[in-house]
DNA sequence: GACGTTAGTAATCGACTGATAACCTGTCAA
DNA sequence: TTGACAGGTTATCAGTCGATTACTAACGTC
């Protein structure tokens, strides 16, 4: 009994290799720092979302700040990568459009994005710049070069993409028929997510405004 | 000598009314609020920007919690304040656009506003949604109310906002001439700032691309 | 089967931060 | 004058967090 109990050194997860084992911390943190941003994260609560001791990570990565610029730079690489996938030719514009909607089914990657912009740290922002101005190019250059209005489509895209990133990050498809103005904005995306939405909550909505 | 160094106590500051003092302290903590945003600022850093002790502003309104709750309801007041200002009718479309144009001279409006939509605190994203809605709702009772292009318009309305905000919020008007994609987008904005800055840059420009 | 290497943990530290308590000091009324 | 209240501060604490150190155990290999 003794023996069962207290003997037994908690069974400890199997080793993995040193490259599967940043990987799977760094899925990890960008979960996490999706929630919380930079500086709203501990290196602990993304050791426990990863499985490891604490320090484990920081020894990994360095440091906590690299340990985010991995992380982010993870993220920027998935986003542009699936818009490079888009081939240019007719529709390409629709097509785009659909490879950024599609992104939202990870809603971390936008998320992680969007804490980017508003990050302190000068090296983060340059990198959430930098993917913003990749995300605009590669659309622009999908549209006919010498469509005039094509870095107005282009911005307009990118516009867009910005108003998608910032109701993710404030979770408004969660919440729905709780603001009578936020519904309506959100009816513009998708109107058949608001009008569930709202018959569903009715009851525990306080409605604010 | 030592009557003139030591004994005297520091010149304190002169007294306040507490409501003067309040608003002080709330325009400091929105200038510190939209650099670190909630988690990434100190009710110390606010308490120096405010000139005042680091206990009194924690006192003064309850906790750091409370504080940015204010701040950012403030800076929420604003926002749909200057929104609310435009009277309807003939280029009431036009007239909107530029009073959120307007809002970006205080940088830090739209910085805080930011941090909403990126925040972990259940009921600062739900004021920051708020904020949303009501900024579409807004602009759509401006625009003819049977115009069928009218959520549309209004959505682009929002989604430039928020293009806007995150130009703000990654400083992007103070690093033209480091990306060329970034110069690109921000040339749909403001064409003669990245003439200018590109120009002016040239030199200690790394080039990220 | 000893040995170096790699994967990992436990213990702990020093700095920071939000909050509390206790105290000080102008100002104003009676 | 005196006293009471409003506007402040200094001192200090308890918790948290990133980082360091020292240690342990699994793996390949000769």
């Amino acid at each position: 009994m003794d023996l069962d109990q207290a003997a037994r050194p908690a069974p400890r997860a199997p080793r993995m290799s040193g490259d599967q084992r940043r990987e799977q911390i760094l899925a990890a943190a960008v979960e996490v720092f999706a929630e919380g941003g930079y500086a709203g994260t501990t290196t602990d609560q993304v050791a426990r979302a990863a499985g490891v001791s604490q320090p484990y990570v920081v020894r990994l990565f360095g440091s906590k700040q690299r340990l985010f610029l991995e992380a982010y730079r993870h993220t920027m690489e998935r986003v542009l990568g699936a818009m490079s996938a888009v081939e240019a030719g007719p529709g390409a514009v629709e097509r785009t459009g659909r490879a950024y909607v599609e992104l939202m089914a990870d809603r971390d990657l936008l998320r992680v994005l969007m804490h980017g912009f508003t990050a302190e740290d000068p090296e983060v922002t340059a990198l959430a710049r930098h993917t913003l101005g990749e995300v605009f190019r590669l659309f622009r250059q999908r549209v006919e070069p010498d469509d005039p209005d094509g870095d107005e489509t282009a911005r307009r895209f990118v516009a867009d993409g910005m108003l998608i990133n910032v109701l993710l990050s404030s979770d408004g498809f969660a919440h729905v028929g709780e603001d009578a103005g936020f519904d309506a904005l959100l009816r513009c995306f998708a109107p058949e997510v608001v009008a569930a939405g709202t018959a569903a909550a009715g009851d525990h909505a306080g409605a604010t405004a």
